[in-house]
RNA sequence: GCCUAAUUAGCUCAGUUGGUUAGAGCACAUGACUGUUAAUCAUGGGGUCCUAGGUUCGAGUCCUAGAUUGGGCGCCA
C-alpha cells in the first residue's frame, strides 16, 4: 500500500503488521553494525517515521547504512506498533531504495541552524522542522481567511495588480513599463513620454486593492480581496517586505464599529482554525519559538479587544510616566515604541480609533468634531500594526474637499467619486497584513521568515 | 536612509597584551558497536581568518575604506 506519513499517524493502530510503501527524505540515519534507523519525512506531516533496517533482511544493507541526510528514498516495510518506545510505531524495512543522493556538502544538518543562514538557503529551508511548520501554517491560514469570509457570504474579488492611478498617496511604487530604459522616449521639456508606453500612461504595481474593493462592496454588499501588494519603500525592519499579501474586506451599510467587530471576529476565527488544524506545528512554536504562545492566543480568543481613541491612547502614554524617545502628542502618529507600550499595557490586541485627520488618508470619513477621522488600527504584540481600517467618506462634497486639501487628483479617481454619486452608502473596510498575521500566530519575529522567498530592499534572490 | 554590532572550516562558535604549526562541537570520510532516536566511541581530511589598502621586525587581533548580514530607529494608506 502506497501511503503517507500523515495517513500512517492517523491510522497506525489498524495498520499494525501490514505492509506499507513510503516515499520521502532522510532526516537522520543512525547506522550500527547489524541494523540501523532512518528518520523519514515525506512532507505530509510534521513528524518523522522511524524506519528500522537490518543486515539480515536488506540486500543493500551497506548502501543503506551510508544514506546521507537529505537523500530521497522509497521504503517498503511492515508497520509495527511500539507502545513502549519513544515513537508510537515504526516501519521494519524490507526494501530501502535510494532515489536521489544528497551530496556530502548538504547544508541542512540535523542540528540547530541560524535563521540568517537558512534565509540564504531559502530553497532548502522548508525541509527543516521550523520552516516546515511555518509554511504549513501559512497554507492553513490562507484557507482560514477564505473560509471565514465565504462562510459569511462575502464575495471575493481579485483586485488588479497593475494600476494606472498615481493617486494612492505617498507610498513608493514599483513602476510597470515596457519602455526601453536605455532610451526612454521624451517629450519637449525632457519628461518621459508615457504615450509611448504599454498602457499609454504611468503604471505601477498596486499598493492596495481597497478602492476597487469599494466598487464591488457597493454592488455585492460584503466583499474581500486577498492578494499580493507591492511597496518600494527602502524599509529595513522586521515587519516590512517589498512584496506581501493583504486581506482587504469591504462592507456596505456598515460603520467603523461594524468594521472593528468584523476584524475582531476574523482574528479570533483564524486563531481557532489554525490551532485546530495544525496542533503539532503550534505546539512546536509554543515550545521552541515563543514560550507562552498558545496561552497568549487562547486568551485573545476568549477576551474582548480593547477599544480606545487616539486621544485616550496619547493620554495613557503621557500618564504612564514612561520615558519615550518621541514624546506622544495629540496630533501626531504613534511611534513604534508607543505601540509596543500600549499592547504591553493592555496585555493584548488594542484598537486605536478616531485618528487626527492630518495623518490619515483622504478617503477616511470625517468625524463630527471635524478634527478626527473614523479610522482604526489594531495593534498586537510582536507584529505592530496588524490591521488598519476605516469607515469611508461616503459624502461626495466632504470627499472632494479632502482630496483638494491633500492634493489628490480628482480626475484620475473619477470612477471612485462616481461611487458616491450613484447610490452611495456608508461603508467601511480594513486591510490585514497576511504575513504579519502569520508572525503573530507563530511567534516568528522576522517577516522574512514567514514568506517563502521574501523580497526586501537589495534582496531578490531565488 | 540613520545608528549600532558582527563577518574565523560546510554549520555554530572560541581564539588571551600584536608573537611558534589558528582550535572545539556538529557535518563529512574510515572503522568499532545487537534498539538507536540531535545515538555513542576512535581515527582522519577540511582554513583566501569578508575584500582592498595601511601601521609593524611580525596582523585573525590595531587603523582606513568598502561589501554583506543581524538588531534598533525612520520611511510606510
Amino acid at each position: 500500500m502506497k501511503t503517507t506519513v500523515k495517513e500512517l499517524y492517523a491510522r497506525f493502530e489498524e495498520l499494525n503488521n501490514q505492509e506499507v510503501t513510503l516515499f520521502g527524505w532522510v532526516r537522520n540515519n543512525r547506522a550500527q553494525k547489524e541494523f540501523g534507523f532512518i528518520n523519514l519525512n515525506d512532507g505530509t506531516f510534521f513528524e518523522t517515521i522511524q524506519v528500522v533496517y537490518e543486515n539480515e533482511i536488506l540486500d543493500n544493507f551497506k548502501e543503506t547504512q551510508k544514506l546521507r541526510v537529505g537523500s530521497s528514498v522509497r521504503v517498503k516495510g511492515i508497520l509495527v506498533v511500539t507502545p513502549s518506545m519513544k515513537q508510537p510505531f515504526e516501519i521494519k524495512a524490507r526494501e530501502v531504495e535510494m532515489l536521489g543522493d544528497s551530496l556530502e556538502d548538504y547544508p541542512i544538518q540535523p542540528k540547530r541552524h541560524s535563521r540568517e543562514f537558512l534565509r540564504e538557503n531559502a530553497h532548502l529551508r522548508p525541509r527543516t522542522n521550523l520552516f516546515s511548520a511555518v509554511f504549513r501554517v501559512r497554507s492553513i491560514l490562507n484557507h482560514a481567511i477564505h473560509t471565514f469570509f465565504q462562510d459569511r457570504n462575502f464575495v471575493h474579488l481579485a483586485a488588479p495588480l497593475i494600476t494606472a492611478s498615481d493617486a494612492e498617496g505617498a507610498g513608493e511604487t514599483f513602476k510597470v513599463t515596457t519602455l526601453d530604459l536605455d532610451s526612454v522616449p521624451k517629450i519637449k521639456d525632457g519628461e518621459v513620454d508615457y504615450h509611448e508606453d504599454f498602457f499609454q500612461k504611468k503604471a505601477n504595481l498596486t499598493v492596495s486593492g481597497q478602492l476597487q474593493a469599494e466598487a464591488f462592496a457597493l454592488a455585492f454588499k460584503d466583499v474581500y480581496t486577498f492578494g499580493p501588494t507591492f511597496r518600494a519603500e527602502n524599509s529595513n525592519t522586521t515587519t516590512h517586505a517589498s512584496e506581501f499579501w493583504m486581506i482587504e474586506p469591504e462592507i456596505a451599510f456598515a460603520d467603523i464599529h461594524d468594521d472593528m467587530q468584523l476584524a475582531e471576529d476574523m482574528v479570533k476565527f483564524i486563531i481557532e482554525y489554525v490551532i485546530k488544524r495544525a496542533p503539532k506545528e503550534m505546539e512546536f512554536f509554543n515550545k521552541f519559538v515563543q514560550k507562552g504562545l498558545l496561552e497568549k492566543l487562547n486568551k485573545v480568543v476568549s477576551s474582548d479587544f480593547i477599544r480606545i481613541t487616539h486621544k485616550e491612547a496619547v493620554k495613557v502614554l503621557l500618564d504612564s510616566g514612561q520615558k519615550f524617545e518621541n514624546l506622544p502628542k495629540y496630533g501626531d502618529d504613534l511611534a513604534t515604541e508607543h505601540e509596543k507600550f500600549l499592547v504591553k499595557h493592555f496585555d493584548g490586541p488594542v484598537f486605536v480609533i478616531d485618528w487626527p485627520k492630518d495623518i490619515k488618508a483622504f478617503y477616511m470619513r470625517m468625524n463630527d468634531d471635524n478634527e478626527t477621522v473614523a479610522a482604526m488600527d489594531l495593534l498586537v504584540p510582536g507584529s505592530g500594526e496588524l490591521i488598519g481600517g476605516s469607515q469611508r467618506e461616503e459624502r461626495l462634497e466632504y470627499l472632494e474637499k479632502r482630496m483638494e486639501e491633500m492634493n489628490v487628483p480628482k480626475e484620475e479617481l473619477w470612477w471612485y467619486l462616481d461611487l458616491r454619486k450613484y447610490g452611495g452608502c456608508k461603508h467601511a473596510g480594513f486591510g490585514l497584513g497576511f504575513d504579519r498575521m502569520l508572525m503573530y500566530l507563530t511567534g516568528i519575529e522576522n517577516i522574512r521568515d514567514v514568506i517563502p522567498f521574501p523580497r526586501t530592499p537589495r534582496n531578490c534572490e531565488f
